[in-house]
DNA sequence: ATCATATATTGACGATGTCAATTTAAACTC
DNA sequence: GAGTTTAAATTGACATCGTCAATATATGAT
């Protein structure tokens, strides 16, 4: 028979998934609530329960979509190959700051462990590709045999996650994000490849 | 008349903040409630009103108390002169990293916008004292005057927020926390010091 | 056509933050 | 010291939330 328009589209559970990421990213995390969702999608308030049994479990699906995304999106922009290793880090940092930009509250979900549930295989799984990732370039462009790569990718990651979350939550005064002639991003960059006490 | 044990201490404001600190810390932001802690002292669910006149003044007021908490530690610890600025940038990514271990939902809580209220003008005071702290320290050590202070500034503060974020999310595997031979927090920060690409 | 299963609905429960009206205690004034 | 003002705590109500249980309806397989 025809849809009863009652008893809903059969896709009920990608209009949830598309509603939520529609609150996190127009109103942030809090704003989020199985009730006020259903309620966005003229269904009954319990309806979404059969898709996602908790909460967590909606936000679960989120933190992983959210993680494919950006390893998507990663793989298209970094270089493998024949780059320089500045040129491979730039491009890696420039496009997680691009995400972080583009969705902040997408970008804090994915690193709070207070929301998904991160026992989780399938979000697991989506969170090593991005760190595989970076490890995966350093390697490939590894210059400098006195310091090892995990310690080289712990502290690139440091850099650009810490300089991402700041900007993010608004924790840089203005114009700290600009300066004269050259990108401040880029400066900082460079500043983690050549070092401070040149 | 004496303290008729029913009308109360006389320093409820006093105990609601401890009270706040303690559930924050063992169970974390989400833990805090206004009721819950009511519950707690014995007292009406509605009286942490008269003190706190919502639950975000009551968590600006934790964040504005742990901002001064920590620049005093920060005060104590990093030494003002005489020291190199390898030495100086150590003592102060010790001192957070210190703190922000001993208190990672206090960490938390500050570097968050959604929970305090930012505008307020006492919270903003305190936080300003921790930049001016960092940027105090690499001024007073400046060495390198091809890199402007505000970038090595911004840098060397993405590095260490990252870092401990990090490590407080728990996103950092096994064994990322320790590696043979030498600290892996003194490697990260000698990688920024240094430079990656040596 | 019947039956099983997936999906929605309604109703209830305990908990939360916030408001309003009220009561009690303490502080201040004359 | 009595009377009054102000501060602080109480009770009660409201809307909202996440979750659970019982029920109803539609879809798909046999």
């Amino acid at each position: 028979m025809v849809n009863n328009a009652n008893y809903h589209h059969g896709n009920l559970r990608e209009h949830i998934v598309k509603t939520a990421f529609q609150l996190l990213d127009e109103e942030g995390l809090d704003a989020i609530g199985i009730r006020k969702i259903a309620r966005m999608l003229d269904v009954a308030h319990s309806a979404p329960a059969n898709h996602f049994k908790s909460k967590q479990a909606l936000l679960t699906a989120l933190a992983t979509e959210s993680f494919q995304h950006l390893a998507t999106i990663v793989d298209k922009k970094v270089p493998q190959d024949k780059s320089s290793l500045r040129e491979a880090i730039h491009y890696f940092c420039d496009t997680v700051l691009e995400f972080g930009l583009q969705y902040p509250n997408r970008y804090k979900l994915l690193w709070r462990r207070e929301y998904a549930d991160y026992q989780n295989a399938e979000l697991d799984e989506s969170m090593e590709l991005i760190y595989s990732q970076l490890t995966t370039i350093l390697s490939n462009h590894a210059q400098n045999k006195n310091i090892d790569v995990e310690t080289q990718a712990i502290a690139l990651w440091s850099l650009i996650h810490g300089y991402v979350l700041l900007r993010l939550d608004g924790n840089l005064s203005e114009g700290f994000d600009k300066v004269t002639g050259i990108e401040r991003q880029t400066a900082i960059i460079d500043v983690l490849i050549n070092g401070i006490a040149l």
